[in-house]
DNA sequence: TTTATTTTTTAGGCTAACCTAAAAAAATTA
DNA sequence: TAATTTTTTTAGGTTAGCCTAAAAAATAAA
């Protein structure tokens, strides 16, 4: 078994977010980016993790996971969403309350402690913020959902996802009623500034083009 | 807020459990010993944690832990021990495979995660060890327990604490029936090697001096 | 297709936490 | 008290993960 550091752990979790359907090579800067560190470190780290075969490297041309790397990657993740609804469903926590302490959860390492957790939880099929949750297997089924940004007008859909986890957003989604399981309508498309003007069951409120690209909607 | 750094944190637990009611210094040898590692490094160390004000440290003379550091090791014991309880209670971990766990578990550093999960538990006054737990506020009060070994004929008691947390010990202990809560009686001391024959419900056992040392009697 | 810009890598350094070997202080024994 | 042993500290090095500044490669613009 390949054993992983806090921080390598941290490199191929960013690297997966960064490639969702492993289409294309990342590149150094937005890993950097991500992790908020400089690229001149990220080149040390990508040098490494070629070194334990977790990710394809080659100088100059980004990078992407190896099988092992996007397990590993899985894995982490894993771990991060059951901890999240550990957090929310058992000890109360808000759903913009969980992501920074599920960031340190998540490097805990222990199989037994994770799947006695997901037992323990009722096996759940997704995370508090609609982020499915992959199996002991290191299966994850991504859900197709669109962005409220991409709806046309008149369609309808239930809000079962956001891209945004920080608390900023999710408390303004909290204040305004958009969260998991409610139904939206598009009445309107703002072509000047991209808002996006939707109907609940209610009330009918404008969103900006930001807010309408982080909400996620099954149709 | 002083903020202290994983390695830091288990310092200043080993220099805890080192001395319990603060008696007398504990030497730069000890502390290497408990933690695995050289005089060395724990000199070093040991001037850093006096930086920080977290120990009383004067060159050859060994350390105590100032107010600050007595405090942080408390709320490390109490992640530490509500972790095992969680483990023990809900995910269904035998007590002898909450150890080191619970060493991992007892760095993730939020107040509010830790209360909540107190709460959750209902406020257990011991882990699963018999070890008790401290309070939010750090208030800490330690049973009076006496190990077998220090016990005389005849006396009676219920088994209520363990001074060894490792599997090996414990599964032990678990064969054998003598598990917490289990009233047990010293029938006789062999003076020869310091073994001990108790009696329990049915049968009558001997442990060995080691054993009869890291067993803790309410009498 | 040269020139300029952007991206990425290399070179060289820093800090935390460790190590071994040697020096210094304290404790023991003779 | 002097000699020996044990304990502790210092000196000097290592590794992981980070940094800045400079060099090299790739990309875009002229
Ligand atoms: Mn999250
Ligand atoms: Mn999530
Ligand atoms: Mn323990
Ligand atoms: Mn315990």
């Amino acid at each position: 078994m390949i054993t992983t550091s806090f921080t390598e752990e941290n490199y191929l979790k960013a690297i997966f977010h960064l490639s969702p359907q492993e289409a294309e090579a990342v590149s150094t800067n937005a890993i950097a980016e991500a992790l908020q560190t400089k690229a001149a470190s990220v080149t040390d780290m990508l040098k490494k993790l070629a070194d334990k075969n977790l990710i394809n490297y080659v100088k100059y041309q980004g990078v992407t996971l190896t099988h092992n790397g996007r397990q590993a990657a899985i894995g982490i993740i894993r771990k991060h969403r059951l901890w999240e609804v550990f957090l929310v469903d058992k000890l109360n926590f808000k759903w913009d309350e969980v992501h920074e302490l599920a960031e340190d959860l998540e490097h805990i390492n222990s199989a037994k402690l994770i799947d006695s957790l997901e037992a323990f939880l009722g096996f759940p099929k997704v995370d508090p913020h609609g982020d499915p949750i992959p199996d002991k297997n290191g299966v994850l089924k991504e859900p197709i959902l669109v962005p409220v940004s991409k709806m046309n007008i008149n369609q309808t859909g239930i809000i079962s996802g956001v891209k945004e986890h920080s608390t900023l957003f999710l408390n303004y989604l909290e204040k305004t009623g958009l969260v998991l399981g409610k139904r939206v309508k598009v009445q309107d498309l703002i072509e000047f500034d991209g808002s996006v003007i939707i109907a609940l069951d209610k009330q009918v409120l404008t969103i900006s083009r930001d807010v309408a690209k982080n909400i996620l909607i099954a149709v």
